[in-house]
RNA sequence: GCUGCUGUAGCUCAGAGGUAGAGCACUCCCUUGGUAAGGGAGAGGUCGAGAGUUCAAUUCUCUCCAGCAGCACCA
């Protein structure tokens, strides 16, 4: 038999047979790490322990200390033993795939019934009896032909049709954990037993589109969480109940920052501590776009259809618009408008407006812009996603060669203000076109190559999002997280060659010619109502001291102390710190945990004693330490920490 | 929009086929207390909306609305 050469992670290298499976690899190295092996990788490749080796390669064998390999064997395997359980418990169940994710696994079901929480329950009890059994994991390689009459046999037409979308000439692997068996790449455990039947949960039910097609069918799925140990599955359950802790909706609630209700739905009525955060942002970010050369403006919140036919909405967004018909006295026609949804039409019009010169661009063009969006109901999220919001846009009319330099610009503006508001990293995506879209391939690729050549010439690489471009170009996605680790899209920037076409929207070139501009949409936060959402949620309600609705609260000891307590509010206001006073008849006690709740970064305690000698007893959010001091200082210190970072 | 779940006082929740309860918050009284809940009294609800079944519905059924989780969507 042929000989093969494997190389070991620590640079030696042994001769095997051709053929040899990892399982022998480990066993012959020693018996305990033949007894301890989960799998290997090989050649770069996560490899199951049972399948041979044809050729020379490098391979490292793993054990459950190998967090990585561990978890994906532990989650995949149970995504199978629970699709085994629920077909042994209900054995009408269709299966349909089932992949490991982020701390845990999913599997997608047809069922006539819909699972029910009490279900999960009796799942992980089966689960856990299948585990007990220590089946053997078995691997076979299949015929195309073999494996679909096995799965029309068995009227598992999910599997049929996974057979059949797959590159004719693949080997088709079919695993089985003991009597029952699945369409797998691979790789596995070698028996149910390896699974830790103590580390793993079963978290929720929820609906799925086949394929994730919402023209295919709706099918059950079941999400679990799994680890290699249970203090680890104990510290994500935990982790999770902290994170729900930092919920901005909890959070808006708690802090008395905004509410929302049936009457709006997807709108918020933002509360005064809300709407404080909300200008605070705002007045920080028109500082930061007037040192950044942008215009300001404001556009109309209801224009005519007119408008959108020409610009495109009304052909490609008109489901997602608010309309409003106007019948102006009875007239024979209605005036049909929609709530604008989107800045960028009414930007062009003002461009449009006096002739501009090739001296003009960049023209950076920016408004705190209102929109409605008629979004999908199940789509709406506390303030992340709504129906009205207003967005920090902005659009940049520029000539093409411009396109480099803008988006390196932007890239720097919206970095600085990440930065300021706590946020040093963050995702960004490369969305190139949609299927929908406007626009010939000649403009697109124009685009995308633009946009991308520019992003990289910025120092990033992007992480690459195919089709999920707006319909008129493509786009750069700044992406945070909120408290559990959702994505979201706040800052964007778009090369958009489509709609000065559209709306005709020219200058005149140093030929003396008229020329198109290009377009380009960008927004900082994205809308101010998400960001905050993110802000809240990044900060657990501790929001930077300039952001904080309320700064400072001055607590009387005693009664006595009341006048005091006007006058360092009064000092405090003087200095442009967002200071009030509670004098009400409670202890301090009450006081602190009250303010402390309600996410207030300081507190000035003030009784005989300091009123005696003019000074506060400082409390910082958080802190269970106090300290004294003179009133003069804690102003000047506060004055400075109330000033927007951009102002220092 | 789709699947499932939920909707009772400002908030968190309990409850039952015979028109409702707790804690916190709120108002008043007592208490002037030194850094995360002092004591007492009081007020507060068309039980999400509409229809049906019933002698009787907030409770059962249906429709709608809203929220939650996920999916789809996010120009």
């Amino acid at each position: 038999m042929a000989q093969i050469s494997l190389t070991f992670p620590d640079g030696n290298a042994r001769d095997y047979d051709a053929g040899v499976t990892p399982a022998a690899v480990a066993e012959s190295i020693s018996k305990s790490l033949g007894k301890k092996a989960i799998s290997a990788t090989v050649d770069g490749q996560h490899w199951d322990l049972a399948w041979p080796i044809a050729a020379d390669a490098s391979i490292a064998i793993h054990t459950m200390q190998d967090e990585e390999q561990a978890n994906e064997l532990v989650r995949h395997d149970l995504a199978h033993i629970m699709a085994r359980a629920v077909q042994e418990i209900w054995p009408d169940t269709k299966v349909t795939i089932g992949p490991v994710i982020e701390n845990g696994w999913y599997y997608d079901f047809d069922r006539a019934e819909p699972f029910t929480p009490e279900d999960l329950g009796v799942i992980e009890k089966k689960m856990k009896e299948i585990i007990n059994k220590r089946d053997p994991v078995r691997t076979e390689v299949w015929d195309r032909d073999v494996a679909i009459k096995y799965y029309e046999d068995r009227n598992e037409p999910y599997k049929v049709e996974l057979i059949n979308s797959i590159p004719g000439d693949e080997p088709l692997r079919m695993y089985w954990h003991g009597d029952w068996q699945d369409l797998c790449r691979g790789p596995h455990l070698q028996h149910t037993g390896q699974v830790p039947g103590d580390a793993f949960k079963l978290m929720s039910i929820a609906g799925a589109y086949w394929r994730g097609d919402s023209s295919r069918a709706m099918l059950q799925r079941i999400y679990g969480v799994a680890f290699t140990g249970k203090e680890k599955l104990r510290a994500h359950l935990n982790m999770l109940e902290e994170a729900a802790k930092r919920d901005h909706r909890k959070l808006g609630r708690e802090m008395d920052l905004f509410h929302m209700q049936e009457e709006a739905p997807g709108q918020v009525f933002w509360h005064p501590n809300g709407w404080t955060i909300y200008t605070q942002l705002q007045d920080y970010m028109r500082r930061k776009q007037q040192m950044g050369d942008y215009v300001e403006v404001n556009t109309p919140q209801v224009v005519n259809r007119h408008l959108w036919e020409k610009s495109g909405h009304w052909e490609k967004y008109q489901e997602n618009m608010f309309i409003v018909e106007v019948d102006e006295d009875n007239a024979r026609e209605k005036a049909i408008n929609a709530l604008k949804p989107m800045n960028c039409p009414c930007h062009v019009e003002i461009f449009k407006h006096g002739l501009k010169s090739y001296r003009d661009l960049p023209m950076r063009m920016a408004e705190f812009g209102s929109c409605a969006r008629y979004e999908p109901s199940g789509a709406l999220h506390g303030i992340m996603r709504v129906r009205g919001f207003a967005q920090d846009d902005g659009h940049i009319f520029a000539e093409e060669f411009q396109i480099e330099s803008e988006c390196a610009i932007f890239i720097k503006f919206l970095t600085d203000i990440y930065q300021d508001l706590g946020f040093d990293s963050f995702k960004v995506k490369f969305s190139d076109r949609p299927d929908t879209r406007a626009g010939s391939d000649e403009v697109w690729d124009k685009a995308e190559d633009a946009l991308l050549y520019a992003t990289r010439a910025a120092g990033i690489e992007p992480e690459m999002n195919p089709g999920e471009g707006a319909f008129y170009g493509p786009k750069l996605e700044f992406v945070l997280t909120d408290a559990i680790g959702r994505d979201w899209q706040c800052g964007t920037f778009q090369v958009d060659f489509v709609l000065p076409e559209r709306l005709d929207a020219t200058y005149i070139g140093r030929d003396g010619a008229k020329h198109r501009p290009v377009m380009l949409h960008r927004a900082t936060l994205g809308s101010f109502e998400r960001f905050i959402g993110i802000l809240i949620e990044e900060h657990a309600g501790k929001l930077p001291f300039w952001l904080a609705p309320r700064q400072v609260v001055v607590a009387s000891i005693t009664s006595e102390a009341d006048h005091y307590v006007s006058d360092v509010v009064d000092a405090l206001k003087a200095a442009g710190v967002r200071a009030e006073a509670d004098m009400r008849n409670e202890k301090i006690n009450y006081k602190v945990r009250e303010h402390s709740v309600g996410k207030v970064p300081v507190i000035l305690a003030v009784g005989g004693r300091e009123v005696e000698d003019q000074t506060v007893s400082v409390r910082r959010l958080g802190e269970k330490q106090t300290s004294v001091q003179s009133l003069a200082d804690v102003v000047d210190a506060l004055r400075i920490e109330a000033t927007p970072p951009d102002l220092r």
